[in-house]
DNA sequence: GCCGTTTTCGGCCCGACTGTTTTCAGTCG
């Protein structure tokens, strides 16, 4: 059972660095803390399973982890909190750390509030901002108590819900709009946005623009724009209507590639190489690589890349997980490309609760120039969604050989969406499975097994030699519903010993696979299917977000099912029977 | 508090903007 996962752990060491900042502690102490609470939080690996397995030590290889550190995670694995905490804390109350989270309200204001007016909680804050009573601090004026009561306001309207899906397609329309004003040059998405992170904190654009001036004017009266956070000569920050931030920084072009690398992040990754620089006598910022006062490097990524002797590192995997050390090995991964996708493995129909025909599913693909497409609808336990009987199935067999007779140049492979029962049965008797080209494999049912239980139940349906793709793994749907509880470990290694895939189910909802849980699949050899679970043509279109977050998790085209050549996707799936 | 092609001490990424100041600390990314 677990007890502390990593983000769990992450959050204390966020704490203690903000606790150690109102101390006026060595700063170099405070990022010390704050590096470790980045890695833990991403670490591919549980860090409790770390420790319990290989203790101290195997916590001390984890980067930016020493001796200090693992014994700090030892105590909140242990005891559920570190000892500093309880420090820590008699000199300032936890309210003050909920504090910082308002925008523009950091650990010294918050720690000045407290000793000199007694405050120490969100509410107690806004009373005082209102009632002018703030004003008594030093240096705290008008201005500086309208951002505060601001800062409140988005504070409590924040919603949590700014996934990847739901975001791109909204900072396109604002960098189409900024096209449209004619004033920028080169109009760049950066930051997590452009490593499609799953989640999303705000929208950064670059611009390159001969009049910045011009340009950012248009900028903050977008119609999106709500109100304008700061206005520079070449940084621009607004709150947008949808209560989400968004950056426009404007430079020169001959700056457009470091300026594009510096934007895009991740911060670590920035710093790692910056650090490198400096080892190496040069200097990397947002305008440049320089050596002395000369500019070598600057106009494109590319160029940056090459001025540390390194290949170009995709948006994708820029966080400091090893991709510098791998670079410089000249051993990165081929990233999987939209391009390399060769069909969907997982689409819906008007059979279940699809939104059009088999044939019109089809035929979209076929635009989108896939060579196979998989109708995979749901079987007859999954009544909310109208899954399909066995006579019903038969009868969707027919017409899809039917329709392949009917239309050129897409394959319409047979396929169901098999419910796993909670004893881990599957929903439809093995020789109905092995008429199927496709047995997707899913949870929909008893989400509130515990974690034995659930992963036991997946192993057995795993093992099932018809079972071809387990779809969703974990079951999470981004905006409403955590991942039932399950070893997703060992769901991994029955995969890979099973030789089943595992989708990285690529609706903006679901992102399921993760990035994480993708690169441990690799690691244990496993293939991955990048589906778009479509319930509608438009749908298709998904793919994106699930090459992206592929991408995060270091897959390559050969490690993607559906990269395969329908001939060798067929020969495959038939070896595993 | 971490770390080592500067290796057990002495460094630790770099810059923009704000609000209040007259030179800068705090905050952010």
């Amino acid at each position: 059972m677990k007890l502390m996962e990593n983000t769990a752990i992450a959050k204390f060491f966020w704490d203690i660095s903000k606790l150690l900042e109102m101390k006026d502690e060595n700063r170099f102490r405070i990022r010390s803390y704050q590096k470790a609470a980045q890695t833990v939080e991403s670490y591919p690996e549980d860090i409790e399973d770390i420790y319990r397995t290989k203790g101290i030590k195997g916590l001390e290889e984890i980067p930016g982890i020493g001796e200090s550190l693992s014994r700090k995670i030892e105590e909140i694995i242990k005891r559920g909190k570190p000892l500093i905490m309880k420090e820590l804390y008699t000199k300032t109350p936890p309210g003050l750390l909920e504090m910082t989270d308002i925008r523009g309200i950091g650990p010294k204001f918050a720690l000045q509030a407290y000793k000199n007016l007694n405050i120490s909680s969100v509410d107690q804050l806004e009373k005082a901002a209102r009632s002018g009573k703030l004003k008594t601090l030093e240096g705290v004026k008008d201005k500086k108590i309208g951002n505060i009561i601001k800062g409140i306001d988005l504070y409590r309207k924040k919603s949590s819900s700014f996934y990847l899906g739901k975001v791109l397609p909204f900072a396109e329309a604002i960098v189409n709009d900024l096209e449209r004003s004619k004033l920028a040059g080169r109009l760049l998405i950066c930051g997590s946005l452009r490593r499609m992170k799953e989640t999303i904190g705000d929208i950064d654009i670059l611009a390159a623009s001969p009049s910045p001036k011009k340009l950012t004017d248009y900028f903050v009266n977008l119609k999106q724009v709500k109100d304008v956070i700061a206005k520079g000569n070449t940084k621009t920050s607004v709150l947008l209507k949808n209560g989400m931030n968004c950056d426009l920084r404007v430079v020169d072009g001959r700056s457009f590639g470091s300026a594009a690398h510096y934007f895009t992040g991740s911060k670590q990754h920035n710093i790692k190489l910056r650090t490198i620089a400096g080892k190496r006598g040069l200097k990397l910022n947002e305008y440049g690589v320089f050596s002395g006062n000369k500019k070598i490097a600057g106009k494109t990524e590319e160029e940056v890349f090459k001025a540390f002797k390194l290949p170009y590192i995709p948006p994708e995997i820029r966080e400091d997980t090893g991709e510098l050390e791998a670079a410089a090995k000249n051993k990165l991964p081929d990233l999987v490309k939209i391009s390399d996708i060769r069909g969907d493995l997982h689409v819906h129909s008007n059979y279940t609760d699809g939104s059009t025909t088999i044939e019109e599913m089809a035929l979209s693909a076929k635009k989108l120039g896939y060579e196979y497409i998989a109708i995979t609808d749901h079987s007859a336990s999954t009544r909310v969604a109208g899954g399909l009987s066995i006579k019903e199935l038969l009868n969707q067999m027919k017409e899809i050989d039917k329709i392949n007779k009917k239309i050129k140049g897409i394959r319409i492979l047979k396929g169901s969406e098999v419910d796993i029962r909670p004893d881990g049965s599957l929903d439809f008797p093995d020789e109905i499975l092995k008429q199927l080209d496709i047995v997707i494999i899913s949870v929909h049912s008893n989400f509130n097994m515990d974690e034995a239980a659930m992963t036991k139940r997946i192993i057995k349906a795993l093992e099932n030699k018809y079972s071809t793709i387990l779809a969703h793994p974990t079951g999470r749907l981004l905006s409403s519903r955590d991942p039932y509880r399950v070893d997703i470990e060992k769901i991994i290694k029955a995969a890979a010993r099973t030789g089943t895939a595992l989708e990285l189910n690529a609706h903006p909802e679901r992102l399921d696979l993760n990035d994480v849980h993708c690169k441990l699949a690799k690691q244990n050899g496993v293939m991955i299917a990048i589906n778009t679970d479509s319930h509608a043509p438009v749908h298709l279109e998904y793919m994106r977000y699930g090459i992206g977050t592929a991408g995060r998790g270091w897959i390559e085209k050969k490690d993607v099912l559906n990269c395969l050549w329908l001939k060798m996707l067929l020969r495959g799936l038939n070896g595993r029977r």
